[in-house]
RNA sequence: GCCGGUGUAGCUCAGGGGUAGAGCGAGGGUCUCAUAAUCCCUAGGUCGUGGGUUCAAGUCCCACCGCCGGCACCA
């Protein structure tokens, strides 16, 4: 037994816990699990650590907003986090939060390390400061302008203390250039290297502007900075300070995987920072691109907060898997949209592999009880079945040595070439018309079986990007052994069993309409969104054109808590005077209405349009959400919101009217 | 502003000196085992613009335009 599986210990990055987790967190997540998936098969021992960065000013004042203690904040967010990974069931071996004991004395041991060698002095940060937010502005120009919010800055002295990042520089340079894929991709890393050359001024890793954070060892005042923290928990994680067996056996990790947006602190800061505690350095920082969605990053203020769970809930978890390693070329930006969803979805796993599954698992029940016909001898394999089987040698081949470099899409690409070959193959034996004649029932299974076969190659090939559905398929082919530890580098043509009885067929990827289903997608995110109950905290109208909550954004709502009068009467209810109702082009379930709601006619969209037809709402006294923030409905701004009882299991609208004339504009009390 | 990248069929992209490619979408046809699935045929695109090098340029060089990223303490 091989006792030594050599090992791989790879990262996530510590989630902020100001923001819910989002489809950005989950894609990075998602190709860390991946990755863990084919390097387990691969026979490695592999750890997978993520977990929640807690600290920091921004969770401070986004508790203050929220009400709650950090602690409490940093509680409910972090165990949003927890919820999500394991309702997507990702493979995580370790979750470190950063406000556990053990991460405390890590981060002090790791500081105090770094201290001893003399990396570590006391000085002053002097500075142009936000005071709104509370962060120092770069060029101090005395008097001038905060770049986030515009406010005049002060000029603030601040005791602090430093980490001499500034004697780094010839040590990282000669890093990158003897490891050079230490960061990738390479343009990553060239912009590195370029900020590194213009020469690193010293950091300070202090703060006493700050409460909420791991205190400096002796001298309370000061908080570490949250990025010491933050990094310094991907050792804690596998025992650093803590577990000596543990750390010594995985540190130093193999793989952080990061956004680009967190770049430097892994690429620059925190080599400088293990190398002054003398400890070893991580093998690789992979940054990745971002999501963009109509070519805009993904943000609170833009209010297009993307989530996973719509997806995962509507077309399964590996759906959602596929679709994000398929469609976003790894280390480059991705353009999400449901659109881009929905088509891969059909074509390539309803279409595609869910097809072929289904096709091959009801010929053999058909044609042969249910039971795997005999395999075919090597010599006899006719000419197609070899084309077949080599063509499955070289897909193996091809996405084995695209995993090892990290692109999924290159990888599931060639492996979705088998899933074509495989169709083509069906088709030119014509399984299904030697199944007519009694003489060539040899050839018929010898058909069937490479079928299988080739089938059989591509779930396991496929197996890290959709653990679930290959599994099924594994098991419909009446495999018996674990498809999680096949060596997908030595996957044998001709190692299934005959005589094994196959599953039935199942759909594992029904087709989806795609205009029901992405409505069905969007509701759900709405509701994410917004959760029924909650009060906008966005201010009334300030912003334009975003129906996102603003700053506090993350407050969760508790769950049917009882509000006050004052709560209520935040919200500002009218009579309105449906003017005209059209529908929305695309859109079935909305209609797009002018209400008169006295001072003013309102264009609201609302989605009654499965209960009523336009004709039928003109004329009709409604009541109005006046003060709802603007938000955007199928591109079509909607500036308030008209209540309805929702009725039967769809939640059919119904509208509230009133029972005696009332003027348009009229408030409700 | 400086540095880097990028601009190719409706969409997403591959191709890096020698007669323009793939997937998806769309149109037509076919089979019937299968999820109205599969399979076959159909894209004539000034390869951002203008110069240049060359017998020959998406492919090399120069300039310009558009877009993206980086240019330190924001996770």
């Amino acid at each position: 037994m091989p006792e030594t599986k050599p090992k791989y210990y790879l990262t996530t990055p510590i989630y902020y816990v100001n923001a819910r987790p989002h489809l950005g967190h989950t894609y990075t997540t998602v190709v860390a699990d991946t990755i863990a998936r084919f390097m387990r098969m691969c026979g490695y021992d592999v750890v997978l650590l993520t977990g929640t960065d807690e600290h920091g000013q921004k969770v401070e004042r986004a508790a203050k907003a929220a009400g709650v203690t950090p602690q409490a904040y940093a509680d409910r967010i972090a165990g949003e986090y927890e919820q999500l990974w394991k309702e997507l069931d990702l493979s995580i071996d370790r979750f470190i939060r950063t406000t556990e004991p053990r991460q405390e004395r890590a981060v002090h041991r790791l500081l105090l390390q770094a201290k001893d060698k003399g990396y570590i002095y006391k000085g002053f940060y002097e500075g142009q400061y936000c005071v709104f937010d509370e962060m120092y502005v770069d060029e101090p120009l005395p008097g001038g302008l905060c770049p986030e919010c515009k406010r005049p800055t002060e000029k603030v002295r601040e005791e602090n203390y430093y980490f001499k990042l500034s004697e780094f520089q010839d040590r990282l340079l000669k890093l990158y250039e003897e490891q050079p894929d230490f960061i990738q991709p390479e343009t990553r890393r060239n912009e590195v290297m370029a900020f590194v050359r213009g020469g690193l001024r010293d950091l300070s890793v202090s703060r006493t502007t700050i409460k909420w954070g791991i205190p400096w060892p002796d001298d309370e005042k000061h908080v570490i900075y949250v990025w010491y923290d933050a990094l310094t928990s991907y050792m804690t994680g596998i025992g650093y300070g803590d577990d000596e067996v543990q750390w010594e056996k995985y540190w130093p990790a193999e793989l952080h995987l990061i956004g680009k947006e967190i770049l430097r602190f892994h690429a620059v800061y925190w080599p400088a920072f293990l190398m002054a505690a003398e400890e070893p350095l991580p093998k690789k920082i992979f940054a990745h691109g971002w999501w963009l969605f109509a070519d805009e990053k993904m943000s609170k203020s833009r209010g297009n907060m993307q989530y996973p769970q719509p997806i995962a809930r509507t077309l399964g978890i590996d759906a959602l898997r596929y679709f994000l390693l398929r469609e976003m070329v790894f280390g480059q930006d991705g353009n999400f949209s449901r659109d881009a969803l929905l088509t891969r979805y059909n074509a390539d796993l309803a279409n595609g592999l869910g097809n072929l599954a289904s096709r091959i698992v009801a010929m053999i029940h058909q044609y042969f009880g249910g039971v795997l016909p005999p395999p075919v001898p090597e010599a006899s394999l006719s000419q197609i079945a070899v084309a077949l089987a080599s063509k499955a040698a070289e897909v193996q081949d091809v996405a084995v040595q695209y995993y090892e470099e990290f692109k999924f899409s290159d990888a599931l690409e060639s492996i979705w070439e088998l899933v074509a070959a495989t169709d083509q193959f069906l088709t030119e034996k014509k399984p299904w018309a030697l199944a007519k004649d009694p003489a060539k029932q040899a050839e018929l299974g010898e058909v069937l079986f490479a079928a299988a076969q080739s089938l059989r190659h591509i779930v396991a090939l496929a197996h890290p990007v959709l653990p679930h559905a290959s599994t099924k398929i594994w098991k419909q082919l009446g495999e018996r052994t674990d498809i999680a530890s096949q060596d997908p580098k030595h996957l044998a043509w001709g190692a299934l069993r005959p005589g094994t009885h196959v599953g039935e067929a199942e759909q594992l990827f029904p087709r989806a309409d795609k205009k029901e289903t992405s409505e069905r997608i969007e509701a759900m995110e709405d509701e994410i969104r917004n959760p029924a109950g909650t009060p906008s905290t966005a201010p009334p109208a300030a912003t334009p054109a975003a129906g996102a909550p603003a700053a506090g954004a993350a407050t969760a709502p508790a769950a049917n808590a009882k509000i006050g009068i004052e709560d209520f009467s935040k919200v500002e209810l009218r009579v309105g005077l449906v003017k005209s109702a059209e529908r929305i082009p695309g859109a079935d379930k909305i209609l797009k209405l002018m209400v008169d709601i006295g001072e003013e006619t309102r264009q609201i969209v609302a989605g009654l349009a499965v209960s009523y037809t336009p004709e039928e709402l003109v004329g009709k006294k409604v009541v109005v959400v006046a003060n709802l923030a603007p938000r955007k409905l199928r591109g079509v701004e909607s500036n308030g919101m008209i209540v309805a009882a929702a009725v039967g299991p769809e939640g059919k609208p119904v509208i509230c009217t009133f029972a005696e004339d009332v003027p348009p504009g009229a408030k409700l009390k």
